[in-house]
DNA sequence: ATTAAAATTTAGACAAATCTAAAAATATTA
DNA sequence: TAATATTTTTAGATTTGTCTAAATTTTAAT
């Protein structure tokens, strides 16, 4: 079966918004999209009629196992170009993602398996997501939010949750990329803002909202 | 200005038919798109209001230099990623096309120009046709029709006019791809067809129609 | 348990790109 | 040049994906 940009868009999105809760709403799926419910509701009865989703009215969806395989695969698709663009390019790691969403839709598996082959199959993207194998299946990687770090061990930053240009852009004036090793020093219970030291750089202090973006794992 | 898939497959192709002839026909334009003379006229008004083609009622179009220009940034991004899939991801020069045909329409500029970096502007893909630069200025390669090379002196392969699989295939079987070195031995006047030598293989005979697909130039 | 609010779906419209069938213009040929 | 054939365009329909506005269903609040 082939999907159209489109019906790959709205695959993807109900995936990515699985993640946080197992049936997701059509006012939540029309967010994410930036579209209307009423186009939600159109898409949703087409990927039901289409097999990928398991589909109440009025009381939410989710994929089914096929729709889950669809969407894994579009997510590979992403995050190898997204390395690519990274390390084979020299795109800066907050360029990339307008891009990918574009090169995710060609469709040849071919072409995919070849370019995995070229990267060296990485295991995960410049953010530090996993890439789903040939097969949909994913790595797990345990995730622990910095804005929950409490020992004053060094960490590694795993990964990132949101890849907005501003959040990104943002990271980086803080010294903050995947790989980065830092220690938490203090917790401010005023507004949640923590204290961290990114080796070799001074201390500085971040926001809960950023903190609750970074996700590490211990050294 | 941003040209929709079906609009830049449409300039693409109004482009290629007008090396041949300077003005296109509607027919001509509709077979080489597989599509229909209505869809054609169709997307002829579009691209007038949008000042891509010059275009008169019943009497044929042709681009404008806008539209020129515009057609040349496709072949560019076609032509460099078909560089990219042979001389990166190891593809053979027969499969490359179709797949170039999804890449030339992602539409970053900083991409290209990042990806002909990466491959050290290549100034020909694997077919041998010159790459269009960042403005659109193509270098002429003067070609030569081999079926129409008399002398007996050494040439060398320098682009094949159909990039059909069938076509491709068969060069193939013949050991000739860009590049390749070889000599004419003898014409037969019968069935056009001509006697050829590569390089350390045994000489054979390649039928007139194929022989008028394969370019050369003096050594 | 009603009622008010919020979420979701339906109905009907629209734009892009395509098609078929018919009409109009151009080209061919007898 | 008149008749015929070919090419091109128009008119109207279709599909995909979207929208607004109205109707329906669910949820929350009194």
């Amino acid at each position: 079966m082939n999907y159209s940009v489109s019906e790959e868009n709205y695959i993807k999105s109900i995936y990515h918004l699985q993640q946080q809760t197992d049936t997701v709403t059509t006012n939540s799926l029309a967010n994410e999209l930036r579209t209307k419910p009423a186009s939600v509701t159109d898409m949703l009865k087409k990927l039901q009629t289409k097999k990928l989703i398991e589909y109440e009215k009025y009381r939410g969806f989710k994929l089914n196992a096929n729709g889950n395989k669809i969407a894994l695969g579009i997510i590979r698709r992403h995050r190898l170009w997204e390395f690519f663009l990274v390390n084979k390019l020299g795109f800066e790691w907050d360029k990339v993602h307008v891009i990918a969403e574009e090169l995710e839709h060609v469709s040849s598996a071919d072409l995919i398996e070849r370019l995995d082959s070229f990267l060296k199959f990485p295991q995960t993207d410049p953010h530090g997501d996993p890439i789903p194998d040939t097969n949909g299946k994913m790595a797990f990687i345990k995730q622990l939010n910095l804005a929950e770090i409490i020992v004053k061990k060094n960490i590694v930053v795993s990964s990132v949750g949101s890849q907005s240009p501003e959040m990104l852009e943002m990271l980086k004036h803080y010294h903050i990329s995947i790989g980065t090793s830092l220690k938490v020093i203090k917790h401010f219970a005023f507004d949640g803002s923590i204290e961290i030291k990114v080796l070799q750089y001074t201390p500085c202090i971040i926001s809960e909202q950023v903190a609750k973006n970074i996700f590490v794992h211990h050294d």
